[in-house]
DNA sequence: CAAGCATGCTAAGTTTGTCAAGCACTCATT
DNA sequence: AATGAGTGCTTGACAAACTTAGCATGCTTG
């Protein structure tokens, strides 16, 4: 069987539709994201050929379909923020940043470092 | 100057200071992931010679180190909800502040050095 | 020192995303 | 009928993602 056939969230049936809906040519889709977007791709995209497009690809066709981004990223089979939302806690640490959780003697030879580092530089 | 280096979001020293700060050999990651990652790879990944890596990548690493799946994905590029990422005030351990803003070359030489500590003290 | 194991890394290989070129078909218009 | 333009689609090539195998160094412990 040709696998080019069903899938999970069907992305590709989804993006034909859209365009559809819009009444684009695949060219005019690949002109209207500034060819960021072949044509030949996006054909490969509605036939399924294609199992992990980059989110930069979905997050332009979603602009240009005018549908919701999650959604593409959600039917290409991509996690997107699990809306449980509630049982977040996650606690600890919320911070971004790099360097945590050092100890204090971690912390105070880092910090000397650093100092160092500073003034050597510049 | 080896491209290998600086990034937009950084995400390879990220990851590494992630990995550090639970103690994890790239082994053992590919472990922790049931071989959905390998070390090699995770080794690229770290040092920045990957651009793209599959969200599905960056997804079971968000949930190995316990961190913010969406953090990842911006570091590495990908557009994410806005998420009006309020301010970045952070909370508490106010006495870390000067290792809260870091250069990428000084969190570099910082986690260098960290490493090189915690290997001591064993 | 040697033998062993763990670590990070890289070179070479496979797979897959992505594009340029071009094919086959349709529908006008002359 | 013929030319031409527009459509979706496939193929071949290239780059980048990702894996497997293996190297080099560092630690242990005999």
């Amino acid at each position: 069987m040709t696998d080019t056939g069903t899938k999970n969230g069907n992305l590709g049936m989804y993006l034909k539709s859209q365009r559809s809906r819009l009444g684009y040519s695949l060219r005019q889709v690949e002109e209207l994201t500034e060819k960021e977007i072949s044509n030949a791709y996006l054909s490969q995209l509605e036939n399924g050929s294609i199992k992990n497009p980059s989110p930069n690809i979905l997050y332009t066709l979603s602009s240009v379909y005018d549908v919701d981004y999650e959604e593409l990223m959600r039917r290409t089979g991509y996690i997107v923020r699990s809306s449980d939302h509630s049982s977040d806690q996650k606690h600890g640490k919320a911070a971004t940043n790099a360097i945590e959780n050092l100890s204090s003697e971690e912390e105070a030879a880092l910090l000397e470092y650093l100092e160092m580092i500073r003034r050597r530089k510049r």
